[in-house]
Order: structure tokens, then C-alpha cells, then sequence
RNA sequence: GGCGCGGUGGCAGAGUGGCUAUGCAGCGGAUUGCAAAUCCGUGUACACCGGUUCGACUCCGGUCCGUGCCUCCA
């Protein structure tokens, strides 16, 4: 059996994956807040850890796959502000549309999607064991985690307290004991979402929905943490300081003992961002191309390395996947190959390259693996094809200039239908019309 | 300022201490009435300067350039 080998971002090395336990693997990757439609940025996370459940599955007898959707955050709440409409309404909206979006890119719903919102008596219990550890602290209708109390922290991000301080461009709050200190739960507003606590009515910080929502469903510890690079510092930050202060470790590896992290997608160079006006959206994407050539796009690079987006790669991406539906044979296997690529920290690239590759037989069962090549070819193939009906009589006409062997007639009537925007293609079957 | 990542052929993008991926585009050819598709052939590229070595694109040091995080962010 092939080995997988992961880049663990705790440790910063290349290492073989062993899971704590053979017959269970458990992994955990941060979803998205569903306050608008996911960009491709949140699609890259989906499709890596999608991805990597996908080859963990062919490696290992039982793999669960947890991914969060955050349904109470401040952005939420800004979005309904803004637009008037219920934040049920809102997170319940762009929930589906992630689902629906996320599985036109080939990702399979996550064994277990849990929302924030059904997990905060958790979410409570864990500040209260942290304050029963003196760990957090209660102040000002807030709850904090204290950073000093986990010399450990900041074995993630590789940063110091002190060096996070000194870079900090934040307001320190009057009632935080530490600089350092972030927040576990807050309260709310009365026209604000909130839940009654020992703390009165309020919600809570981000980073402690996942430390909640990864031990409820996976238990601690648990095989693989990932999510996008930047949430390395503070976000992963905080989940491990919670967690294993929580349970009172010192050892980071308490909480997740491997850590993965996919690089970001850039547009034309740059990052993107509101104000630049850059961002796209997957949901836009998706009605020009289909989701496999998203996919191929979003697979391009290696997963730790930034992706720019572009045009180029897009359609890059729609003729490789156009020549490969052309040799999409019987059912094979696997090709060892390309399992082998991926299973070395899921190199996709040379994954792709291994199924071009790959004899004709084989690609469907590889492309699988990728989440690729799983439509019907014929049906792929047609897609650039318009119906002729309205050009029939002209076809026709061609097919039999082409019979009589009257060349400059077959020839006009195609400069015809190019004048209409139509390319005439000889196929076995006839003609066949695509846009020009 | 602190911490990190990267600079590979026209473009994209892997990888390796000596055997120099792959894709797209281009070019040449086969085939084709034309067009498309397909097939064959075709490119010694690894930012710069030193060092280590029999040998470095690959290891070490420095320089330049780009970029990410440090604040909500996939």
C-alpha cells in the first residue's frame, strides 16, 4: 500500500502520515462563513481537503471528514444590517449555495457539517473549563483566554507573544489582562444573535467554534487540522491554545497532531481583495466554465503554493480536460502513478501530468481519484455544439456540394454560417455547428 | 520592523547532487477538398555572486527582486 506523506505546518518537514489509529482516520478543515457566495479562494480549501479525503479514503478503512460552516460572526451580522434580511435567511442562503457550488467543483459533502450555532453548549462548556483552569477569565460580560497562562503558545505560527505584541496594530481592550489575550465569548446585543451563558446573553469569538466543533465530532486528539494559510495566525493559534488548555496539555500535538495548510489564489497578480474589486466568485465562475475545468484549474499548482488565477489557465484547463474525455476508456484502475503523486503531499501537478500519462483504460478510475473526468464523455464533448435546426437546409445543401464534390460551394456556405458567429465542424456524424 | 515563502524554457508548473518532468502555446511534418480532430517530430530553462564537490538548477553563504502573514480573511 502506498504511504502518504504530509507537510505538517506544526513542524514545518515533509513526514509520513500515521494516524493514531489505523482503522479511523479523522480529519478537520475550517469552513466558510456564510455570509456571501464562497470566491475561488474558498473553493481552493474545499477541493485540497476534499481532495485529501479522497486519497486518505483509498489508503484507510474509515476516514471522517469534518468541515464547519460558521453561522454567527460579525460579518453575518453586518450583512443583515446592511441588507435587512434575517440572518437565518442569510446563513441558510449561502449555506446551500456553498453546497451546491462546492459539489459542481466535485467536492463531496463533508461526512459531518456541523454549524456553529448547534454547538454552542459546547462552545460554553469549553470557556468553563478553561476558566476552571485559569486559563480564561470572565470580564465585562466577555470571556478571555489568557495567552500568558500557555508558554506553548505561538508554536504554530512560529511567533512569540512578545513579537505579536510588538507588531500589533490592535486596540487593547481596558478589560483584557494581557495585550495578547483574545476573546472566547462576547455579548450581544439584544437585537443581536446570542445564546444565555454564565456570562449573560451573548455569542462567541470565532476560534472557539472549531475547538468545539473538532472535539464534538472527532474527539481529541484527532489526525489532521487544515484550512487556509492564513489562518495559521491567530485563528489555529487560538484553537490549539484552547483545546489543549481545555484538557490541561502543554503538548500542541494534544489537539491535532498534523497540521495542513493550502496557499492562497491570487487574480492577475494580486491578492483578492474588496477593494480592489478583484474577488471572484465560484458561483460567477460556474456559469462560464464548467466545475471539473475549475477543478483542474484549482489543482494546477501544488497546494502550499500561491495559484494566480487567470483566463489563460481556464482555458488551459478546458483543452486538457477536452483531449483526456476523448480517450476516457473502459473502467480500469487506478494508475499507480498518480496515486503515488499524490500520496507525496498530494503533488498534483505531477498527479496530472501521470494521468495524461496513463493508458486510456485507467484515466476515469485515476481521474476519480482527483475528482476529475467523472461526467459523460459524449455529453462533455457536446457542449461547445449549438443545435442546427435553423441552419439545416444549409448543412444539407453543404453535405451535398460536398457529395458533388462542388468545393467552392461547401466553402461559401461556411463562410456564411461564419458570418453568423457559427464554425461548421465535420464529424462522422455530420456536421456539427459550435460558436465561434 | 518581526516571522515566512518563492524566483525554472514564450506561458503554466513539478522535480532532482550527475540520467535534464509534464501541460498549453509555437514551429516542422503526416493526415485532411477546406476547417476541426488525431498522430509524429521539435526547445539542455533553472535570478545574480561566491563557496562546498570529481560534478549544483538541486547543498551552504551573500545580493537583488517578488510575495504572504503580523488586523477580519480560504
Amino acid at each position: 500500500m502506498a504511504q502518504l506523506k504530509v507537510f505538517n505546518s506544526l513542524t514545518r518537514e515533509k513526514v509520513e502520515f500515521s494516524p493514531l489509529d489505523e482503522n479511523h482516520v479523522r480529519l478537520y478543515a475550517c469552513g466558510p462563513t456564510v455570509y456571501n457566495y464562497a470566491h475561488i479562494g474558498n473553493a481552493r480549501m474545499a477541493v485540497v481537503f476534499d481532495l485529501l479525503t479522497n486519497v486518505l479514503k483509498t489508503l484507510y478503512p474509515k476516514v471522517t471528514y469534518v468541515s464547519n460552516i460558521t453561522d454567527v460572526d460579525d460579518k453575518i451580522i453586518a450583512a443583515h444590517k446592511e441588507t435587512g434580511a434575517p440572518i437565518a435567511e442569510i446563513t441558510e442562503k449561502f449555506t446551500r449555495i456553498y453546497n451546491e457550488d462546492m459539489a459542481s467543483l466535485g467536492c463531496a459533502t463533508p461526512d459531518i457539517q456541523p454549524r456553529a450555532t448547534d454547538t454552542i453548549p459546547e462552545m460554553i462548556a469549553l470557556c468553563e473549563a478553561l476558566i476552571a483552569r485559569e486559563h480564561a477569565y470572565a470580564a465585562d460580560g466577555h470571556v478571555l483566554f489568557n495567552v500568558p497562562s500557555f508558554p506553548s503558545y505561538g508554536g504554530l505560527s512560529g511567533r512569540s507573544r512578545d513579537e505579536q505584541i510588538a507588531g500589533a496594530r490592535v486596540e487593547i481592550a481596558s478589560y483584557k489582562k494581557d495585550p495578547a489575550d483574545f476573546v472566547l465569548w462576547k455579548p450581544s446585543a439584544q437585537d443581536e444573535p446570542g445564546w444565555d451563558s454564565p456570562w449573560g446573553y451573548g455569542r462567541p469569538g470565532w476560534h472557539i467554534e472549531c475547538s468545539a466543533m473538532a472535539e464534538k465530532h472527532l474527539g481529541l486528539p484527532f489526525d489532521i487540522h487544515g484550512g487556509g494559510a492564513d489562518l495559521k495566525f491567530p485563528h489555529h493559534e487560538n484553537e490549539i491554545a484552547q483545546s489543549c488548555c481545555a484538557h490541561g496539555h502543554s503538548d500542541l500535538t494534544a489537539f491535532s497532531k498534523y497540521w495542513m495548510h493550502n496557499g492562497f489564489v491570487t487574480v492577475e497578480g494580486e491578492k483578492m481583495s474588496k477593494s480592489l474589486g478583484n474577488f471572484l466568485l465560484a458561483h460567477d465562475l460556474l456559469e462560464k466554465y464548467d466545475g471539473e475545468v475549475l477543478r483542474l484549474t484549482l489543482l494546477s499548482a501544488h497546494y502550499r503554493q500561491p495559484l494566480d488565477w487567470s483566463e489563460d489557465k481556464l482555458e488551459q484547463s478546458q483543452t486538457i480536460l477536452d483531449r483526456l474525455y476523448k480517450r476516457v476508456g473502459g473502467s480500469g484502475n487506478v494508475d499507480s502513478a498518480v496515486l503515488n503523486a499524490l500520496c507525496d503531499d498530494l503533488n498534483t501537478p505531477l498527479a496530472i501530468s501521470k494521468l495524461i500519462a496513463a493508458d486510456d483504460a485507467n484515466i476515469k478510475a485515476s481521474g476519480a481519484l482527483l475528482g476529475l473526468l467523472q461526467q459523460n464523455p459524449a455529453i462533455w464533448l457536446a457542449q461547445g455544439n449549438v443545435e442546427t435546426n435553423e441552419f439545416d437546409a444549409l448543412l444539407t445543401e453543404r453535405a451535398e456540394a460536398k457529395t458533388a464534390k462542388n468545393w467552392a460551394r461547401a466553402d461559401e456556405i461556411r463562410n456564411e454560417l461564419a458570418a453568423q458567429g457559427f464554425k461548421i465542424i465535420d464529424t462522422p456524424d455530420g456536421a456539427k455547428l459550435e460558436k465561434l
